[in-house]
RNA sequence: GGCGCCGUGGCCGAGUGGUUAGGCAGAGCUCUGCAAAAGCUCGUACACCGGUUCGAAUCCGGUCGGUGCCUCCA
């Protein structure tokens, strides 16, 4: 498996540093619905997981749900005023895991393949990591929290910056201007923010000084990362606007007390995906989410299919009409699938692009090339619209399970027609014979309306599911 | 202002020096009793200007346009 590594800025090959393939994905902050530009990368994150499993390895993916921080505080006291700040944060964090959790299936990513863990969850290892950091000189205290010193870490011979490679003057001047906390640089930010009235707190103690609060975001990723991964682990994903500053300073605070490689091998990050040239962003009000499309009549997985179409390092472009492609191109698909049922002994037909050829593994271990894989698929799947040989459904029932293992689009889980469209199936074919085209069309009425489609060609009939 | 990225036919999207990528959408034709996600054909794409080269969408320089991060962000 060759990957882009955002910490050379070239590609490598993943040699794992143990059997298992440690990855860590940078989850949901479960405030709100996700969005398709969220989606798109626990859409690659999965892949990518699949594409590693597929070679054979052993893979423990972590993600995480950050649910605690400013956005969830705010939004849990105004949805429900009249709870305690912790039961308010719970009661909306949960019921966001459990709809993101929801998507994660619906979009064809594998839940338990994950292992979940909440910021929550862990936050006695965050003040832990805290406190040491801070005892070791790498974090001060301030009236409002605990700060990261980036001078310190620098000093002691570390870099900051290396996936960004971001300068302080290109910074300081934009960051001055934001900054609404009593930090020493602009750099620095903050691993600790002290409790304001009305907000959930978690105890701490620094110096015989009571920092009651709640942890920065980023120091929730370093803990729940090395907590359950180690020091350094395989890959960690996210998507590109986490580059700076989430994975610069979860890097540092992980980096910060450790000699040796720095937190993780290969950071691998998604490009955007964009709304008529736009990222979409909550922000920006031109987002939207599994909800919207399932109105238009559109699947989780089409969407899949179409974030999927483009490579993970370049922009994606959602439109309705690239929706509607990959959705037709995904029923294509599928109609395809249910040719493993129909193989005909009377074809002989060798596919002309081989087995081989349209083989997965090699494009997907090419740094994830899922648009060559899509071509492959495409190239190969165009072969049997005259029908199948029984060799090539065996076969392509094989290839199914592969193009599922690494594009998750349910295509193997075709199913073989009922006994009853069956039935009506055989009718049709004698009524055909018969050239009793009266009823033979109202048979292909009555299996439309089981949603089986059917089309005849000079060696029979040929059904497919309608989805 | 700093650091980047991108610009291919209606919509996507491959293609890193030399034959039509492909998909979806559209038009026409054909096969078929009809129909069909079937077959065939078509629109002759590569932002612009220079340069290198026998030859560039592909390399180099510049121009224009778009956009991302620098603030929470997938």
């Amino acid at each position: 498996m060759r990957l882009y590594n955002g910490l050379t800025k070239h590609q490598q090959q993943l040699e794992p540093l143990s059997e298992t393939v440690r990855i860590y994905s940078c989850g949901p902050t479960v405030y709100d619905q996700a969005h398709i530009g969220n989606l798109a990368a626990y859409i690659f994150a999965d892949s990518l997981r699949r594409a590693i499993s597929a070679e054979g390895h052993q893979v423990l993916h972590v993600m995480n749900y950050t649910d605690v921080d400013d956005k969830i505080i705010a939004r849990s006291a105004k949805n429900y005023p009249q709870l305690e700040p912790d039961q308010a944060l719970t009661e909306l964090t949960s019921k966001y895991i459990a709809q993101f959790n929801d998507d994660m299936v619906a979009i064809g990513n594998q839940l338990e393949a994950y292992k979940f863990i909440k910021a929550t969850d862990s936050i006695e290892e965050m003040k832990q990591l805290i406190i040491e950091l801070h005892k070791a000189g790498f974090a001060y205290l301030a009236d409002d929290g605990v700060y990261f010193s980036i001078a310190k870490y620098r000093q002691s011979g570390k870099v900051y910056g290396q996936l960004s490679t971001i300068t302080d003057s290109s910074t300081s001047e934009a960051r001055i201007q934001n900054d609404e906390y009593d930090k020493a640089t602009p750099h620095d930010f903050a691993l600790w923010k002290k409790q304001k009235p009305g907000e959930p707190a978690w105890p701490l103690s620094i110096d015989g000084q009571d920092l009651s609060g709640r942890p920065g975001w980023h120091i929730e990723c370093s803990a729940m990362s090395q907590k359950q991964l180690g020091i350094p682990f395989d890959i960690h994903t996210g998507g590109i606007d986490l580059i700076f500053p989430h994975h610069e300073n979860e890097i540092a605070q992980s980096t910060a007390l450790h000699k040796g490689p720095i937190m993780a091998g290969i950071f691998a990050h998604n490009n955007h995906v964009l709304v008529d040239g736009r990222k979409m962003a909550k922000s920006a009000n031109n987002f939207y989410t599994l909800a919207d499309i399932a109105a238009k009549g559109f699947e989780p997985l089409a969407l899949r299919l179409m974030i999927l179409q483009t490579h993970y390092r370049r922009e994606a472009h959602f439109s309705w009409q690239n929706l509607e492609a990959a959705q037709n191109r995904l029923n294509n698909w599928r109609a395809t699938a249910d040719l493993v049922w129909q193989a005909n002994p009377q074809m002989t037909d060798i596919p002309a692009i081989s087995w081989q050829e349209a083989a997965l593994q090699p494009v997907m271990s090419d740094n994830l090339d899922t648009p060559r894989a899509i071509f492959l698929i495409d190239q190969l799947f165009g072969q049997w619209n005259g029908g199948i040989s029984t060799q090539d459904a065996q076969q392509l029932r094989q290839y199914l399970i592969s193009v599922d293992s690494y594009l998750g689009l349910n295509l193997s889980t075709t199913t073989k027609l009922s006994q009853e469209s069956q039935k009506l199936l055989d009718e049709r074919h004698t009524a055909r014979v018969a050239e009793d085209w009266a009823t033979a069309d109202k048979l292909r009425n009555q299996l439309l309306k089981a949603d089986v489609e059917v089309r005849d060609t000079p060696q029979g009939q040929i059904w497919n599911h309608r989805r």
